[in-house]
DNA sequence: CATCGGATGGCACACAGTGGCATGGTGGCA
DNA sequence: TGCCACCATGCCACTGTGTGCCATCCGATG
């Protein structure tokens, strides 16, 4: 856990049994994405998740804690994949140009596995709608992509934010993302181009970053 | 619903069945708060809640819809309370100023329920700390409450603000109040004075009206 | 080949929720 | 005052979630 080098660059640390539990994993997580966005997750049952990913139910609940979690490796790598960008970011850079630098890179140009895992995720979304469990899976992913985030935030900071504004600034990136994703999910827009998750995302962000006091300051500005 | 005057100000509009449901959802509710403040809620059955507020079981599930659900009233008063305020205030105010001035009426000089209320809501956020079922509830309690927050903001802004800067704006304001709460919950300061709910929330609130800009132009003024 | 460790599967069980039906108190009406 | 409809509550049965325990299987190591 500590002192494994276990390779050089990004390529599978893995032995066969690692690599076949990630497998595995994955197998669950797409049998659960599948089913619940064709028929709600409610109408799924967690025997029927673990019988289409091929395993026993006991073996599904030793790779999630409860039915509605198989998909949320689904719902968090958008959110995973830009915070690792962010963590090879340099300090120097500025918080707000680096935070939307990796938007860009993680959200721009997606590949085909990134343009499925984005369609993925809008029929996850639109499932939830209906479904409170799921739902309440979304805003744990969320909260806790906010928490990672707090200490990659704090190293771009570079010790010129305090504690509290750290999490403020993590907040606000993270609901940028959230919100971002959620309406282009309430629409038909494709992966890329006007209306895409990449553009969507970057308004919301340079309008937090650019601060609420612009969208406020015009009632104000006389009185 | 809609056409009930039901009286003047805010005195309950409530015939003596109505008045008792709602005693016995309070009931439930703090059984559920203080048995999970106590021994975590993952110690606690549905029927021991149940027992502790003299009620069957089968009736618990008819007030909530699931075990944790029993506190969500609890953890949600004070952002209701907020909201109520916002409601009520003019449109002309200026959005900013209109949320500092909802939040300081709120929360800056509690009275013996509120400040109750408050050490409860401690009390809870502690115990969420070690149970990933609590936390979710304190999930979807912010994320409702930014939910509701969305048509109060679009009326302060009277139309001068587009549909996701609404919705921005009141995930930035629930924000605020969010990780207020939870940076006081991990100290001992007191429900007034330095350190208190209030004066964290304004300054979490300044700090995201005032933009993210602030925070981050250090690095970027030069280059 | 022998053996160990970890992943898996099957079984049993406590508890979470839900539908259906019986009951008792509340409130309306004559 | 007395009758009656209604609704909240309670009880029972049942499905499904999630977990502990033990047997088994398979890859890793010598």
């Amino acid at each position: 856990m500590s002192t494994k080098p276990s390779g050089a660059s990004s390529a599978p640390p893995a032995s066969l049994t690692e690599r076949r539990k990630a497998a595995t994993q994955l197998e669950i997580a797409h049998a659960a994405a599948e089913l619940f966005a064709a028929q709600g997750p409610h109408a799924t049952t967690a025997e029927e998740i673990a019988r289409h990913a091929g395993v026993a139910l006991r073996t599904f609940y030793r790779y999630f804690r409860s039915k509605q979690d198989a998909v949320s490796p689904l719902l968090a790598a958008g959110a995973d994949r830009w915070r690792a960008l962010l963590e090879a970011a340099e300090p120097g850079t500025g918080l707000s140009r680096a935070l939307e630098a990796a938007m860009e890179q993680s959200l721009a140009a997606p590949d085909e596995d990134a343009a499925r895992a984005l369609l993925r995720t809008r029929g996850l979304l639109r499932a939830a709608a209906d479904d409170p469990a799921l739902r309440a899976v979304w805003y744990r992913v969320n909260q806790e992509s906010e928490e990672r985030l707090v200490p990659v935030v704090a190293r771009l900071a570079d010790g010129r934010l305090e504690a509290v504004q750290v999490r403020l600034a993590a907040a606000a990136a993270t609901d940028a993302i959230r919100i971002a994703l959620e309406t282009w999910a309430d629409t038909e827009a494709g992966v890329t181009g006007e209306g895409s998750p990449a553009s969507l995302a970057l308004d919301c962000l340079r309008q937090l970053m650019g601060g609420m006091g612009a969208l406020t300051s015009d009632g104000e500005a006389a009185g």
